[in-house]
DNA sequence: GCGACAG
DNA sequence: ATCTTGTCGC
């Protein structure tokens, strides 16, 4: 079944490519980012209740203060997710949610973490890439599992933490996977826009602790993203 | 038709 | 992502 059959009034597949497309050749990855300049950063995470027609989705953006690490600022959304997931589109169907939350911040951060890839992408437009044109700001993906592009493996980084490997596509190093803990799962840290991958990487590493393979911003709005859904699903049972 | 597939 | 109990291990 093709998308079109499940939401027939939105754009079809081919035009989110397009769209893609056109907004990869502004992708700018060749940007030192220097940690003492980090001054706020933003973890970014969505949660999801319900299927179909009634799908609910949950965006949290925790703001930390990157001297401190203590949360300066959070901003919500809550809203009905009109885009299935499909593989490489993942953009459409949560970016809706994640800027207008962006837009209750008053506190506007100096950079934003994504639970998602960055450049490393078919169209180099993950969702922290795609964010990026919206939040004017630098972005950095950052996902739990591997996403193949082109047929390409990645190689296991070493056990030690800060670890990694680069993954490269047609030449081009797009991401790597990096070991932040020693022992755990490696995550894939990509560049979104506005920062380089080395950068990027550093940032990572310095913003993870021992608590989660996950940097703290997007452990926290992870965390605090099921918390929005529980509230709410409670509010459900007593509201009708 | 079958498998793969960020979240 | 979400559905879900117990269970292996530090």
């Amino acid at each position: 079944m093709q998308v079109n059959d499940i939401h027939p009034l939105l754009p079809d597949p081919g035009e989110f490519i397009q769209i893609q497309e056109r907004l990869a050749k502004q992708i700018d990855v060749s940007r030192p980012f220097r940690c003492k300049d980090l001054r706020t950063v933003a973890g970014v995470d969505l949660a999801y209740a319900g299927e179909g027609e009634s799908e609910t989705g949950f965006c949290h953006i925790a703001v930390f203060d990157a001297a401190t690490m203590q949360v300066v600022e959070r901003a919500e959304a809550v809203g009905k997710i009109e885009v299935p997931y499909i593989p490489g589109l993942l953009t459409f169907r949560e970016l809706p949610l994640v800027v207008e939350a962006a837009g209750k911040l008053e506190t506007v951060p100096d950079l934003f973490l994504f639970d998602g890839n960055g450049i490393l992408h078919p169209r180099r437009m993950g969702i922290a890439a795609h964010a990026s044109f919206f939040l004017g700001k630098p972005t950095v993906g950052v996902a739990k599992t591997y996403f193949k592009i082109a047929e390409t493996e990645y190689k296991e980084p070493e056990q030690e933490k800060g670890s990694y490997t680069e993954i490269t596509i047609d030449g081009e190093t797009l991401g790597r996977a990096v070991r932040t803990s020693s022992g755990v799962k490696s995550v894939f840290v990509s560049p979104g826009n506005g920062i380089d991958l080395d950068s990027s990487t550093k940032l990572v590493l310095s913003l993870t602790g021992s608590e989660s393979r996950l940097p703290v911003p997007v452990r926290e709005a992870d965390i605090s993203t099921r918390r929005m859904r529980r509230s709410w699903e409670e509010e459900q049972r007593l509201d009708p």
